[in-house]
DNA sequence: TACTTAAATTGAACCGGTTCAATTAGGTAT
DNA sequence: ATACCTAATTGAACCGGTTCAATTTAAGTA
């Protein structure tokens, strides 16, 4: 493999040259550069990333982390969101010739011990962060770090201006608003895992639309789900073993969701006519289930090239232009799970 | 941050010393270990990976590329295959404390060119190939650069010992046979892109499962899809239109035959009674359908695990061990989306 | 006590880039 | 011809690890 000095040899003049052509310096004269770039083709010439990373100081590369969590025994499978939030952020990342690099790992200690390790070792430039949980060890540390790192989501009260989230309280709102209006009144709430940070700020959006609506909230209504479709399905099962069973359902995504469909036509009821179900996250494939689903569509692409583009000024330490709000507004996507109660 | 001359100047002993402590050389007496680890303890040093990297000539770091592959005008989304794909080699990966980097690009000369930058800059040990393309020229360059890589997926007459596939084939012999055995003489099929390589071998299952079962094969009655429910959506209306439609879908993947599901539900037919639907995958919400779909189930977390210590070994030169056999058996899972035709 | 051998430690050289103070080349004004 | 200024180029020092031949220390033996 040829190094920077094979390549000033050959055409004759210092590395130093070499690497003002290689990192497009002015002050090269074209004469010259022309000499350069034809002894970097003849030679098929290309600097290594590690030596260019051990002077730079910078990696090129940024990290995500997924944390593997475990409840009751069963893993929580990754959600098909995050592989178009991962799609979003690489396909911003391509043009800055920047890498996404990934780990999985327990949450727990060992957990910390890696994003440690990441950080003092310098193996990246900078982290993106989601599925914060309450009291999240990750971020005070990173803070305390100061390493550049954004977030998917919010963390205790807005604070800082390394997020973007979407305002899930708002969707919410507008989902129970739209039950609410086509008769519903009882309608249940399949929660998030309450370790998520999230799983606060959604509350608080359930209680605003139902008191908005005049719909009272039944406590034998509430039910702790884990994002998986199982979880939506033993829900479902419960809320319908109910003396007094909901007319509809709120899924806080759509994978629940599903469950919760497939629950209800196991019983022989029917979607959007016995019960209705609305989702939350508008997957690819909501559009395309039996019978589709109502649900609160983000717009996870835009977002996670937003991440990237935001994680990058921060490295960079050039102001941060949030390219139209940190907090962006969901959308109800109304389809055929919902409908007026029987 | 410190570096190792400052440990070494904190325990009084010499950088090579406190190399061996780093990496675990047996030379060094324990008391002095002690005293090292007392150092690195009190000045929180972390090795630098940069610094690492340039002279073990290592990154410790692998790579895997998505293509994005628009037909007709529209993206290709990711399969939520890959995700599991993806849990599977981060988990194995993060016991040998490696990452996975991701990029994606649009196939084309783009994409050489990111794959050359990758290989000669050594940004990356190793590199997990995908999806591959008839006459993919990704596979040509690698081997021409000896750069180690192993592909999910086959390549041109198995050829070379760095693959691990799912017998795709015999899968769809399988569902073929199932369907056959139901009663179903008129089975569609629902093709991958022409462009992957894997879409002449399902081809073949397909052949000598209705061969074997004795069921002709229609011309009008194949589809060419892009893996997107849409896809299936479209393929199917063009099946069902046809003077004389199938009573079964082969699709070969789960999302096509989501689409197909409902497009089958669109004309108020019943999926499993008057259409039977078969899909390829298994995904986690194949089970969560309506109705739940008949596929072809292929282990993909632990294909993810298999790839990784497959391209381990490939990097550290050390003999491969195929972990159960290169080329694994799909399984037919029997779900209600098929039943016997009207 | 002297000699041999094994174990432990040392530190300069190396990996391959970037940076910047110092030097040289080229051009213009006096 | 000389002084002066700007543009272009140079190359040693640096980034922070690993490696290994050479050296020192410790243990074992006669």
């Amino acid at each position: 493999m040829p190094t920077i000095r094979d390549v000033a040899r050959y055409a004759q003049v210092s590395v130093g040259t070499v690497s003002n052509v290689l990192n497009g310096s002015t002050l090269v004269k074209d004469e010259t550069r022309q000499r350069v770039l034809m002894a970097i083709e003849a030679l098929n010439y290309h600097p290594t990333a590690a030596a260019r990373s051990l002077s730079t100081q910078r990696t090129n590369t940024i990290g995500m982390i997924r944390s593997e969590i475990r409840l009751q025994g069963n893993l929580i499978e990754t959600d098909p969101m995050v592989l178009d939030l991962i799609d979003g952020i690489t396909s911003a990342a391509i043009s800055s010739s920047t890498g996404l690099t990934f780990w999985a790992i327990p949450a727990g200690e060992r957990e910390m011990a890696l994003y440690k390790q990441l950080v003092t070792s310098r193996q990246i430039d900078g982290l993106i962060l989601f599925a914060l949980r309450e009291k999240d060890p990750r971020v005070a540390y990173l803070r305390e770090q100061e390493f550049p790192f954004v977030i998917f989501g919010r963390f205790e009260s807005d604070e800082g201006d390394n997020w973007i989230d979407v305002d899930g309280a708002a969707g919410i709102e507008a989902a129970v608003r739209h039950l609410a209006e086509l008769g519903h009144h009882r309608i249940a709430y399949l929660s998030p895992p309450h370790e998520q940070y999230l799983t606060g700020l959604r509350w608080q959006g359930f209680v605003k639309g139902m008191s908005d609506m005049n719909v009272p909230i039944d406590p034998a209504l509430i039910y702790e789900g884990d994002f998986n479709e199982k979880s939506g399905q033993l829900g479902t099962h419960y809320f319908l073993d109910q003396p007094n069973p909901p007319t509809a359902i709120f899924c806080n995504n759509d994978r629940m969701a599903f469950g919760a469909m497939r629950a209800i036509q196991a019983r022989g009821l029917v979607v959007g006519q016995d019960v209705s179900v609305v989702g939350f996250d508008d997957v690819s494939l909501a559009r395309y289930s039996n019978p589709p689903l109502t649900t609160i569509s983000q717009p996870i692409h835009h977002i996670g090239r937003a991440l990237f583009d935001l994680l990058i000024n921060l490295i960079n330490q050039q102001p941060i232009d949030l390219l139209g709000g940190k907090l962006l507004k969901p959308e109800l996507i109304i389809r055929q799970s919902t409908g007026m109660p029987r």
